[in-house]
DNA sequence: GCCCGGTTTTGGTTTGGACCAATTGTGCGA
DNA sequence: TCGCACAATTGGTCCAAACCAAAACCGGGC
């Protein structure tokens, strides 16, 4: 049962796109569609989705623009992404933010940006976020995967604002996100047992945004701050 | 002889999208399509042209992409391109950011920033804000001249946090501001009355930034949103 | 004169279909 | 076995149509 995303018979207007590229970019980061690897045609996954080809067309053409794939007229689309990516550059911001610095700017943006996401998000954006959870419940051990799971799962929540410029921050704090953890590696400090109170902290956080309770959402993702502030402290 | 590219009758396959962006790029360069002018719709233009209105669509797209024009749902598509290259490229984030959307982010970013700032400025740069407080004192009647002023007032406040990243996300902030101004022109609204009363919480502002009062100046902060807010709903 | 509600216009999204061009795969014949 | 032509597959382009939502427009009623 590879399709647990929500099949689009509600078919809200305007929001097929993003249920398409929403949908495949969390496959190819959660390596569902391996690196190198060629993804089903577009008119597979046209059917499987249940949308029209050009729908997924529009969606391949932005992941494409995002450079996590490539496409080769008569042979296929091909995964370029490389969740351990040491080739892609960083922005130079990213590189010279240090992990405090980056803490500082989630603690300003990430609470309100729970609210925002809970005030615009559609039911499909929840059902999404709901697909990332699971498969972030799923991890046991590998800290990596854990990760890349929770910066998909942020990522989701920026694209829930709506609002352009929110997204376009946000994207430069897990730019800075991603190099901190390259650097610095305290993922190393991520066991088992941490993973488990993250996923506890995910879990709850989602269970707010699904029903809807602005201050329970916002008090979880600042919990989750203070937790990542624990993490960074340990690391002489 | 405007229309000096194919006429579309041999029809090579792989070309139309091409033909009507050079079209329409043309008269627009040489103004048949002058500045501000709204252009005719997609509909016109497809039938013009003897195009499908998707063909047109995806032309308008790359114009767009390209800040030749900017279209609002509703009303039409302008033209935006300045022969007279005043227009520096604004960052496509900015170009979609609503006067609404950019005042959230605001409200997000500007009232912790100013903690941030009030914590880590040097007396230098402190020094460096009063100059420009100065200035902007001196301001009577010159809205355009004030706006520029404020923009440097909160970059320097912006730099006074000392956070790469803070100053990263807000300088897409005042990207979206600039953009806010030329488009929306609600500083036509910034009578000499308003300006006098921003001179007058900027001072105070000012005044509890070099005293160190932290929870004055976030206030202070948080008041010029509010009053940003209301000039921006005075506009009809 | 002004406001308010319905109507029209305009861009935005999605569908489904047709055809083209590049690539791959296959099977037949030399 | 090798090679070539044909067929199938895949992405690329374009078209026609339908419906939605935001904006603008317009006319009647106060």
């Amino acid at each position: 049962m590879p399709n647990s995303a929500l099949p689009p018979t509600t078919s809200l207007p305007g929001a097929t796109v993003k249920y398409v590229i929403e949908t495949l970019s969390t496959r190819i980061v959660t390596q569902e569609y391996a690196t190198e690897e060629r993804l089903p045609s577009e008119r597979q996954l046209a059917q499987e989705l249940g949308v029209a080809r050009n729908t997924v067309r529009e969606a391949l053409d932005q992941l494409e623009a995002r450079g996590m794939i490539r496409r080769r007229a008569g042979s296929g689309s091909f995964v370029t992404y490389d969740p351990d990516g040491q080739g892609e550059a960083l922005s130079p911001v990213a590189a010279e933010t240090g992990p405090l610095q980056l803490q500082v700017m989630r603690g300003i943006i990430e609470p309100e940006m729970v609210r925002l996401a809970i005030v615009n998000m559609s039911p499909r954006q929840i059902e999404a976020l709901s697909v990332v959870l699971s498969k972030m419940e799923a991890v046991q051990t590998d800290a990596a995967a854990f990760v890349r799971l929770e910066e998909e799962f942020h990522r989701l929540l920026a694209e829930g604002t709506g609002n352009p410029l929110v997204i376009a921050c946000y994207n430069l704090v897990l730019d800075a996100r991603r190099q901190s953890f390259r650097t610095a590696m305290y993922r190393r400090h991520l066991t088992p047992t941490r993973i488990a109170i993250y996923q506890q902290g995910y879990n709850g956080l989602f269970n707010a945004i699904a029903a809807r309770d602005i201050e329970e959402a916002s008090e979880f993702m600042k919990l989750a701050l203070i937790e990542d502030q624990r993490l960074l402290l340990q690391e002489g």
